[in-house]
DNA sequence: TTATATACAAACAAGAATGTATGTATATAA
DNA sequence: TTATATACATACATTCTTGTTTGTATATAA
């Protein structure tokens, strides 16, 4: 039967969107069929169809649900200016993310799609250079972060900001795609935080 | 017409092979066709049905091409007692693995289509574990590394050789994943040495 | 109250990709 | 010298997907 109101559209729409996700996440996204969507969402193609073009923009759909509102906790937590030291703000700010991963399963979802089941080739290949601005927007916050802690004189060695952010920004970056690959999660999940503390000690001063 | 001896069987094996590390890089593997590779290597798919299975068995060809000169050269510049010390020890086995994306067309065309290129499901999800199983490795013998480094009293700080080594792993996972996806090679490429040396004088006592 | 746009379902047509089966020329072993 | 296995090329049948088109019930605006 027929969907009726604009609210019933919306929900479709998000059956849809919620729908696609696992259906990526279990058969990658080239493998995922509009068909294996309709299915997992209990509607027909001609619903899909209507509310996406194709299956990329399901997938646009997918990365914009869950990214924004990530670069906006990640944007507050590492610059407000909070109570905590520079350097404890930025390990707050990650393991923040790593709480995220575990609690959000859409989230954890996006992430394992968007790093380990999809290929990033024609459509996609835009949604790299997204990845690196990003990437630099990210670091930029931390370097932010460590020139206030080197101002308060909370520094270990004579390393610029700029040096222990991109450290900082690459060793998380490793720590995300490890956490992801790691689904039984002895080797990563399990430890991320304590890895994460462990990264920023390094560079305190005691 | 038809190849003739075993050695011109290899060969169209080999280009085969070559064949689809390019049609890999730029389609996607999902979206190669055997038709593709064929193409590009200027045979017909019955050449490719004879050499090889299907697509998955030509993909796991690539890898074992790479992967395994790989592992074991980084396996020696870490594990080897050399004249440097431990730290340029591991600095240079880092730097090394840039040196090689660098200079080995088919490593950086291996590797791009193992991280970015390629959809872990199915019959590739196996490949996730052995990875895992491959950070291991790698993580241990970094150890070893900072082990002997703490034995000659090197290394700032009182972290534990465990701590660093997978402080140092994540740091370089997370670089090659950003040499990837930095085709331009502004962001992480040019100065990718600069951050290795960077990340290992973090931990060296001055 | 009626016309129209919305929100889908269902049917259709076309192309693409795969695996297999068959054909064949040549090297090689007997 | 001949039989056979090798190393492919070619042809075929089948299945999957996709995009589009058509149909239709219902909400909503006029």
């Amino acid at each position: 039967m027929v969907r009726k109101t604009k609210e019933d559209a919306e929900l479709t729409r998000k059956r849809i969107i919620n729908a696609a996700r696992e259906v990526f996440l279990t058969r990658g996204v080239s493998r995922s069929t509009l068909e294996h969507i309709a299915t997992q969402a209990e509607v027909t193609r001609g619903a899909v169809y209507w509310h996406f073009k194709n299956k990329t923009e399901i997938f646009h759909a997918i990365r914009e649900q869950v990214l924004l509102p990530l670069i906006d906790r990640m944007d507050d937590s590492l610059t407000l200016e909070g109570n905590e030291d520079p350097l404890t703000q930025i390990e707050y700010s990650l393991c923040q993310t790593i709480d995220d991963l575990n609690e959000n399963i859409e989230m954890r979802q996006t992430y394992e799609i968007m790093m380990i089941k999809c290929e990033y080739v024609d459509e996609f290949s835009a949604v790299l250079q997204q990845i690196l601005d990003n990437c630099s927007s990210i670091t930029g916050k931390i370097k932010l972060a460590y020139e206030r802690a080197q101002t308060q004189n909370l520094l270990a060695g004579s390393h610029t900001p700029l040096e222990l952010a991109l450290d900082t920004h690459l060793f998380f970056s490793g720590l995300l795609h490890m956490w992801v690959k790691d689904s039984d999660g002895i080797r990563f999940r399990y430890q991320a935080k304590d890895l994460i503390k462990s990264h920023i000690n390094l560079r305190r001063k005691q």
